[in-house]
RNA sequence: GCCCCGGUGGUGUAGCGGUUAUCAUGUGGGCCUGUCGAGCCCACGACCCGAGUUCAAAUCUCGGCCGGGGCGCCA
């Protein structure tokens, strides 16, 4: 390998001995006679010390390589308590493996500032900085333990086709794409697949899932290509049983995160308090109650970016439920109770992270609700073949990951929380 | 779709009728043996496109292209 050691796998141990480390060159101070080479690393950054007189042409080789050049050096590890990890490695060899070009598009540890834009353009760059790696290891984290307690609970991962026949669920807008010449789309989510796997006897499944909206927004918390975790879950008695394991799992990611992740905390200068379980459950009446004190706010009114703010300057609390929607508010999948909906939204500092519900399971009730809505049922043949062979009472959630991470992290713009952000204006890198 | 706003060196900016187009960062070169936002010296590098107004346009007007912010739309 190239590498004996990671910046942060040097211990005291090491001091004294010959050892191999590489990364990019962050940043070289030659002070003529003696030169410092910052070598940063996924786990951190080091220094290697270049003497001129020890080996004039490898020092002169060093100090003249361009800055985000790729090394991999060998030398001793020296104990050094003034250097910023308490070593250095003393350069015996070095090995070029790849020079950057300059100037550098955008620069890594410039003390300059750089636009969102520039730096979307030149992500792989971007992500050289510690607090937007930071970012991805945390998104790492939450997918990862949010799976881990989803498999303990017993769901089972699936993975849906993201190609369908069927244009929409209803709500969004779709994607249209050719399909060796027949029309086809991309799936806004994958509700329709995952109710249908209910009548599998799998009982309870989950999927990290990506999400494809045509929806011309152009907005700071919308995504045309996002990822969730959604779920379903068979036999449960009402909605509650779903809300539960919303809760339970973003108080479980939560946990983790705070465990395992508080290096990238800090370099995002986060700090959270882990809000206490059982969430509060809001119902919509309450909320136009409140509402109406300080707006004109109709029952059956939606909830716009204005009345979520509102809402959460009211309460005291980030992580919340609203439940029991006006029937029209939500999907024609939704179990009705009146002119309720057994539907709820998880909110998160005045934000919709997540939105779940008790699913209608009874055949001629689904069908009597599409037509009742205006949709051709023809269209959803074998979503509703599912339900006509025995279906159980069931339910779940789609848990936006970029909208829980952006919230958590307090970050301005959703597209901070994906690698390459698709929006109706951005298609690259 | 609506309402604002903006495009100046690689990056981030100042200038808003006449400037040698500002500053920082960067890049290239030089000096320096303990830097850690290294320091010092020298150099390099820019007004989105088109039309118009004017003696004179980065600056004003119009059009185009590109982008940003907010809202709407949004399982």
């Amino acid at each position: 390998m190239l590498r004996s050691h990671y910046s942060n796998e040097v211990s005291k141990k090491d001091y004294g001995k010959k050892i191999r480390i590489a990364g990019w060159i962050e940043d070289i101070r030659n002070l003529g006679g003696i030169a410092f080479i910052i070598l940063r690393d996924r786990a951190g950054r080091m220094q290697i010390t270049a003497i001129k007189k020890q080996n004039p042409e490898l020092f002169k080789e060093i100090v003249s390589l361009t800055r985000e050049s790729v090394i991999s050096a060998y030398g001793i590890c020296q104990q050094n308590s003034k250097v910023m990890n308490g070593w250095e490695l003393l350069l015996e060899e070095m090995e070029v493996l790849a020079k950057a070009e300059t100037p550098l598009p955008m620069g890594v540890i410039d003390k300059v500032n750089v636009d969102f834009d520039t730096r979307l353009d030149n992500r792989i760059i971007d992500l050289r900085r510690d607090e937007v790696k930071a970012i991805f290891m945390i998104r790492h984290s939450f997918i990862h333990y949010a799976s881990d307690f989803l498999r303990k609970k017993g769901f089972v991962e699936v993975h849906t086709p993201k190609i369908s026949a069927s244009s929409s669920e209803g709500g969004t807008e779709v994607f249209k794409i050719d399909y060796f010449g027949r029309d086809a789309f991309l799936v806004q989510s994958p509700q329709l697949y995952k109710q249908m796997l209910m009548a599998s006897g799998l009982d309870r499944v989950y999927e990290i899932a990506w999400y494809f909206r045509a929806e011309e927004h152009d907005t700071s918390r919308h995504l045309n290509e996002s990822t969730a975790i959604d779920i379903e879950m068979a036999f449960i008695e009402s909605e509650e049983d779903v809300m539960k394991v919303a809760e339970e799992l973003t108080d479980y990611a939560i946990q983790k995160i705070l465990d395992e992740n508080s290096e990238e905390l800090d370099a995002l200068h986060v700090e959270v308090d882990l809000p206490s379980l059982p969430y509060p459950r809001i119902s919509y009446d309450e909320v136009v109650e409140i509402l109406q004190k300080e707006i004109d706010f109709k029952w059956g009114d939606d909830l716009g970016t204005d009345e979520e703010n509102l809402l959460a300057k009211h309460l005291d609390y980030e992580l919340y439920f609203i439940k029991d929607f006006p029937l029209e508010a939500k999907p024609f999948y939704a179990m009705p109770s009146g002119k309720y909906a057994r539907a709820f939204d998880l909110e998160y500092k005045g934000m919709e992270i997540a939105s779940g519900a008790q699913r209608i399971h009874d055949y001629s009730l689904l069908v009597q609700r599409m037509n009742e809505l205006g949709m051709k049922t023809e269209n959803f043949e074998d979503y509703l073949k599912a339900f006509r062979y025995g279906m159980p009472p069931h339910g779940g959630f789609g848990y936006g990951i970029e909208r829980f991470l952006m919230r958590f992290l307090n970050l301005k713009n959703i597209r901070e929380c994906i690698l390459f952000p698709r929006d109706r204006k951005r298609l690259r890198p």
